[in-house]
DNA sequence: CCTACCGATCGGTAGG
DNA sequence: CCTACCGATCGGTAGG
């Protein structure tokens, strides 16, 4: 289908240059369609914008949320996720690093529906960790001293840090450190007070 | 000057919007000029853009790094280099957020004199604060379990995601985050084996 | 899905 | 510093 493959240019595209400087024009030739057989299926390049960032956050989804989904809440769910989130830049899904974290830059000071739909996806993922957190206090698995607004932060930080290092310096390293970081700060909570 | 007028407005700009949709036209109309008395200052965009990054890196200096400059060396000038770097965001020095990082976003995958302008800037300043990190371990003022690396990495990545935060969501909260999980990196370490 | 076209804007230059 | 212009490309549309 046509359309799936200009979504796939597109995201592509969007990653490593982002989704203001992607051209109608351009994502026709790399197809070797006209422009009318690329934008006819969206309407506007606002509306295939806002398709690939659907597309690029149901990928997200399904490699690094779907995969621990079986996990039971909590500690195990958590480093579950951030296993397969490390694991998802490692992958290189896409070309240019994570694709919600290369447009959300690009688009935190243009207003409009594709900063709503980033700013969205991204509000609902750091919900879902901070929440595996809360479970994973809750049930004695981790320590308490920091709430976990504060750990979903730091979390999130070393994911960020390891994507920007990667395609900045492609550092592999980065990952390593990132899992480090991630994994001392994730360590069972020693026994005390029960849980 | 002409020549300060056009780089204020190209780093303002550049850290909005980044460099890549900078536009001489646009720059021109802002300042009541011609295209032509803007181009002329560099002769090309991206003469003008490597200028902008100068200027940038200029400020950034004179923000962060020139007031520690004259702490002694270790624990203390990285503690003081860690609070004017999260003070020049709360500051907002540039009405995008820190201009060096979007600036390295938006050319990770764009080749060129620019990509690696920016690309040096950072290996300095992180290679700066890796030294400082050393430092302040063989003077015993820090643990000494995580290497320097490890350690500016994570330093970085709260900074980062201080700046993305706040970019994202206007939330000042993150850096509150920020500064918490620096305090608690950068604690004093325990009396042991001296130093 | 195509060709052919619209007005707007791009970076850059010529000539002054 | 200016006006006036170059070719290229932009998003989008008309008509088929």
């Amino acid at each position: 289908m046509t359309r799936a493959a200009v979504l796939e240019r597109a995201t592509a595209l969007g990653s490593r240059e982002g989704l203001v400087t992607l051209s109608i024009g351009r994502i026709a030739q790399e197809l070797g369609l006209s422009k009318g057989g690329v934008i006819g299926h969206f309407g506007s390049k606002e509306q295939l914008q806002l398709a690939a960032v659907e597309v690029a956050v149901a990928r997200f989804r399904d490699e690094v949320w779907a995969p621990a989904s079986g996990e039971p809440s909590g500690l195990a769910r958590l480093r579950t996720l951030m296993d397969n989130w490390i694991s998802y830049l490692e992958r290189r899904i896409f070309p240019g690093g994570c694709f919600l974290t290369a447009v959300s830059s690009e688009f935190d000071d243009r207003p409009g529906s594709v900063r709503d739909a980033v700013a969205g996806a991204w509000r609902r993922w750091l919900f879902v960790l901070e929440g595996e957190v809360a479970e994973a206090q809750a049930r004695g698995q981790l320590v308490s001293e920091l709430s976990p607004s504060q750990i979903t932060f730091q979390l999130h930080a070393f994911v960020s840090e390891a994507n920007w290092a990667m395609q900045l310096f492609r550092d592999p390293g980065a990952l390593t450190n990132a899992r480090a970081a991630i994994s001392a700060l994730l360590t069972e909570a020693p026994y005390q007070r029960g849980g």
